[in-house]
DNA sequence: TATAATTTAATAGTATTCAATTATTTGGTA
DNA sequence: TACCAAATAATTGAATACTATTAAATTATA
């Protein structure tokens, strides 16, 4: 007897791509909270950080730019991170619209505590450099044709 | 003048593996929401019947396996989709810790209507199948690493 | 049989997301 | 210059999702 044609094939999770996707980036997130507890930040906070650790200083629109969140997202993060003293969050005088966010001295200090945060991550992904390179590729590659 | 080594090189967005899985599902999950509107299901509460189209009837345990979720999470899910009359939800006589979730009729209906939706994500996504068999296991290559 | 440990789901509180709203700026036109 | 419409930027509020804790039922052990 011939094997029945599923025409719902396409629905079946296991043929998905969305959904490891989705799984695997809760995963991680899910292992990124005991350490980012002892910092007491949340992932989005973190990753928030993370663009002002660089830049010191960027409006909400491109920080949202940055993280691929969206205004809505980002007032809330913003207010709570304000709150614990990491940020500042001031209009620009040129364009009353555009709030700056920058970081402050505490905020700087962070980072430190945070340096040795990506390598335990890692060290529980635990792929190869050459895998790794190979999945950013291919995330980056998505990102691209999505938007 | 030798260029500075960056002791925070590894904080920085770029050189992270999480943040482009993070993004890449969320933007997905974006790029699902229009159709997933016109079915009025979330995209948790569409992998959720996914797993009921396949199955039929499955208790709260095994459901939240199937999706790494927890029961947290997947209550108020279900609770949803038992008040849009996809599902029952009642408790074994068995074991009465175990709420077993079983499709209803409107719920077998629902498959019909999601089932162009798979290719429209997919022609959005773009990859190639070598690619997307690649993304596929380096993902779950992950999700296996990090439990 | 009593009690301790485990398993399962629900609840409560926090965080995130999205749509709608408010405020500001820009450009066009009278 | 004054006014209006359109575009841009961030906030608000409602719905959804997530984590930690609690409560209930069962199983194992003394």
């Amino acid at each position: 007897m011939d094997k029945k044609e599923d025409k719902y094939a396409s629905l079946k999770l296991e043929n998905q791509i969305c959904f490891p996707l989705y799984a695997c980036s809760k995963e991680i997130i899910r292992k990124y909270k005991p350490y980012l507890d002892e910092i007491d930040l949340t992932y989005t906070q973190y990753i928030t950080m993370m663009v002002l650790w660089e830049k010191k200083s960027v409006n909400v629109k491109t920080l949202g730019e940055c993280l691929y969140l969206d205004s809505g997202t980002l007032t809330p993060v913003l207010k709570k991170l304000e709150s614990k003293g990491y940020i500042s969050r001031v209009r620009s005088n040129e364009d009353e619209r555009n709030l700056v966010v920058t970081i402050t001295p505490d905020g700087e200090k962070l980072k430190d505590k945070a340096l040795d945060i990506p390598s335990k991550i890692g060290s529980c992904v635990s792929l190869t450099s050459k895998d790794a390179e190979l999945l950013y590729s291919l995330l980056y590659k998505i990102i691209g044709n999505v938007r």
